[in-house]
DNA sequence: CGTCCGCTTGACAACTGTCAACTGTTGTGG
DNA sequence: CCACAACAGTTGACAGTTGTCAAGCGGACG
């Protein structure tokens, strides 16, 4: 499938053939569009990514809708539903995949046997937070530009992570979906990469969805800069 | 202590009961200012809030600090550990209180034995998302004034859960450190407030760390006729 | 009593949102 | 095959919000 032959996460790895071996489950497809779940449904099961890119996402009565967050292969969906019984979000894949569902209750006695599994459920859970705390220090630090490119800099390590190839991208969103997550207008969005594309940052092929990312690393150095030089919103 | 005698949020009282009479912890008391744990240090146990106010912070570099979230009693503390293997934030105590720390070995022993255990940790670190995604979506779309609106809020319903008085609230952060969280300037937080005083949805006493709520329900009207007037960063 | 610190307020600058025009692509139907 | 509409994206001009800088107030504490 790539270059770097299927050298997929380690953890996406361990913990789909752990699933696979331990606790019965229900394979199954989506295609583009299709939810995994919906917000309000009743909290059954847990899914695990197989395959392909999903977005969660949180509607507004008004028909708006609000980007919350992407996921890839090896991500865990639903776990805002154990707590409150029901999803607060939808979940929508982004092209063709497959999705391993779980029913909780199962998972759960499951868990009781195999310590591995609890770790592992444990750890996805763990880096949910992680993941989300580091959001939300991003939007309460981050300008525009540095915002658009800390969200390029988390997509290129996700399939950094996989094993994927991560000087060539798409971004199956739009400019007002990667602004809905970013707190940005879709204006706001196009200029920032504009932007990035003039420092060389980034590069549009023919689709405006394709992002070339010449040196990940300098994506990084920009957003650092950025942070040093805002002595904003902090304390003494 | 309060006119309502103690009637604690159900969940943290059964968290705490729970917790208790099943696995062996250890009573800590803590003191303003002290921190409970520090980025970085190797993670080995987990925490329940018995009492006390705890807030999270992240320090950059260059000494400032970034508040990440505010604890309250029946909350666990530490769940960023679990994957990575050290803590990525600082938990610190706001006043005098007392945490149980749990080892997370011996934790997770007893989940394997108490399935109520386990329920109760999922439960905690489920909400801890949902929670955090609630802060994506008010910080990516609520205006200055909205966004200090939902902090009162939220504490006010945190206080509410645990049967505390909420007409009266006693905010222990400065200006600076409630503009971290939220994203703003320590100036855009004070102009936020005096305007939310303007329209008396908020009255301050003596100190100005004393925060009136005559109604707690206007607080939510406000923040959603705010919500309804941005039709910003939506998509289609 | 004086200093330090947290808070408020004002004036101005910078950034982002709003509105509008325009380009380019895609898909549909004549 | 072309005309057309629909849609994603870019760009410009302008307005609104928030950040920046500066001044001043008042309580806490030595």
């Amino acid at each position: 499938m790539n270059a770097t032959h299927e050298r997929d996460e380690p953890d996406a790895a361990a913990a789909l053939s752990l699933l696979q071996a331990t606790v019965p489950m229900h394979r199954r497809l989506v295609r583009p569009g299709e939810a995994v779940y919906r917000a309000g449904q009743s909290f059954t099961s847990l899914y695990l990514v197989n395959s392909g890119t999903y977005k969660i996402i949180h509607l507004v009565p008004d028909g708006r809708e609000q980007l919350v967050r992407v996921h890839f292969k090896g991500d865990w969906l639903g776990f805002d539903g154990i707590a409150q019984g029901c999803h607060g979000c939808d979940a929508i894949a982004m092209d063709i995949g497959e999705v391993w569902s779980v029913r909780y209750a199962t998972l759960q006695q499951a868990c009781t046997r195999q310590t591995e599994l609890l770790d592992l459920l444990h750890g996805a859970m763990s880096r949910e937070i992680s993941h989300d705390r580091e959001w939300l220090m991003a939007l309460s630090t981050l300008g525009a530009d540095a915002r658009v490119a800390e969200f390029l800099r988390h997509w290129v390590e996700a399939l950094q992570r996989r094993g994927l190839r991560t000087d060539q991208i798409l971004l199956r969103l739009t400019r007002a979906e990667i602004g809905s997550f970013l707190g940005l207008t879709l204006e706001s969005v196009s200029r920032a990469f504009s932007r990035l594309a003039q420092e060389q940052l980034v590069q549009f092929e023919t689709s405006h969805r394709e992002v070339g990312i010449p040196d990940s690393q300098a994506l990084c150095r920009f957003v650092q800069r950025s942070l040093s030089r805002e002595s904003t919103a902090a304390v003494s």
